[in-house]
DNA sequence: GCTAACATAATTGTCAACAAAAATGTTTAT
DNA sequence: ATAAACATTTTTGTTGACAATTATGTTAGC
């Protein structure tokens, strides 16, 4: 009936929900890319679609949008964002920034049952990447970036890192090549025996090199502004 | 009258404020520690300084909460947050990995126009320095690690560091030593220098250690919880 | 005098109606 | 037939009133 999702109202016995599981719901959508880029988040729809007022609707809007992942344009409503070429560059000019170092201390604090968490982790992955569950698959390479964030005990970084991974979900949805799924888990073994090893320098460095070979994968500097994607698409 | 600011209602003739100009202009208050940490947010006292209604205010607060900066509690109010020490170790942890990157990159990147913004503003600092101008001082000192994430020229690191250097405000009002400005202006002007001769190196590890000279001389470790500051008063 | 229960006041949270703006559909004129 | 002007519908933005919760002040009981 809606274009939001038809898994309506299935939470309606449990009293409300909060706007923060929105926020959670609706990221959730968009990281695995059944809420694509540009798509249009009609207030009325999103609260039929979780069963709340328009209020929370609202406020959890402007909280993704306070997150870039969703575009808030005056008197005309709210839309999952399309990150341009440059920002792309930008985004991950910042994990490379952000998230060699949160390797390092995560390999440096990570316990024994950290070690078990990313094992069991890393089955996952490779169950959705045999299974090639496309979504599936992208959903567990971003978490696992932030699984890191967890281990290496810094909320901050953990936020940062989780923005960080959305807006790069988006990123692949829109210069990603389409049949390969960006994120190679063999990368993520290979940073994990470095936390085995407890190799700081080796997490850090392999965590590097690991986000330069997604970026090198993506096709930027084509798509120069994101106008309206029907004028690219019907030009030959 | 009211605790928040009796610059009041000066702002009516330009017609309305945009709650982007809301949050700017009271997070300048807190960076400015004109609201302390723990100091009530009413939003009656707020539409009124504002001269805005009260959904404004409201949004407003739901955006600088999201950038910690605020804490919202359920039907209790709107507060200035008081980091823990725990949280201001995260801070300058998450500081430690982004901002010697983001003087690398700025050092590489800076324009002659960049050079002379910097070298204008440091002589801002020394005035507010000298002139013992507390307030200013602060102020300036944040910006200064503002303005590198300007000239690194990418939107992602410039948001992170505001909202970084923003929460250090908080928790120099709050672990710092009263007397002490605590960036020292010295450290910027190394900083500087190593700009000038393109050192990019120089200046990374310049900021480091520069952080780290701050986060020293703070007192961490004693005020374990913010629970109430009353009942740490009060007790000899 | 001190504590607990109650009553009052103030503040926050929510909802529904209304206003404003944009998108869409229709008519009309050239 | 095309394009501009107008009307309609849909969607967003705002206001005000009301409900719910918390804080404060008062009284009663011990």
């Amino acid at each position: 009936m809606n274009s939001v999702g038809n898994a309506a109202e299935q939470e309606n016995r449990d009293e409300e929900l909060g706007e923060e599981e929105i926020v959670e719901r609706i990221l959730e959508a968009i990281i695995d890319q059944r809420l694509p880029p540009g798509t249009k988040l009609s207030e009325a729809a999103l609260c039929e679609a979780f069963g709340v007022g328009r209020m929370r609707i609202r406020q959890s809007l402007l909280l993704l949008s306070s997150r870039e992942v969703v575009e808030l344009l005056p008197n005309r409503g709210a839309f999952v964002a399309s990150p341009s070429a440059e920002q792309a560059r930008e985004v991950f000019e910042a994990r490379l920034m952000i998230e060699p170092n949160v390797a390092r201390l995560a390999a440096e604090r990570a316990t024994d049952e950290d070690l078990k968490r990313l094992e069991r982790h890393l089955q996952l992955e490779h169950e959705a990447h045999r299974g090639n569950k496309r979504r599936e698959s992208i959903r567990l390479s971003g978490n696992f970036h932030v699984l890191l964030a967890e281990i290496a005990d810094n909320a901050v970084a953990l936020r940062m890192v989780k923005e960080l991974v959305s807006r790069t979900s988006l990123i692949i949805g829109i210069f990603g090549s389409p049949g390969v799924s960006n994120c190679r888990d063999e990368d993520h073994d290979e940073i994990f025996n470095a936390f085995r090893t407890r190799n700081s320098d080796s997490a850090s460095s392999l965590m590097s090199k690991h986000l330069k070979y997604i970026q090198e994968h993506l096709e930027l500097g084509a798509t120069d502004d994101s106008a309206s994607d029907l004028v690219a698409i019907f030009r030959k």
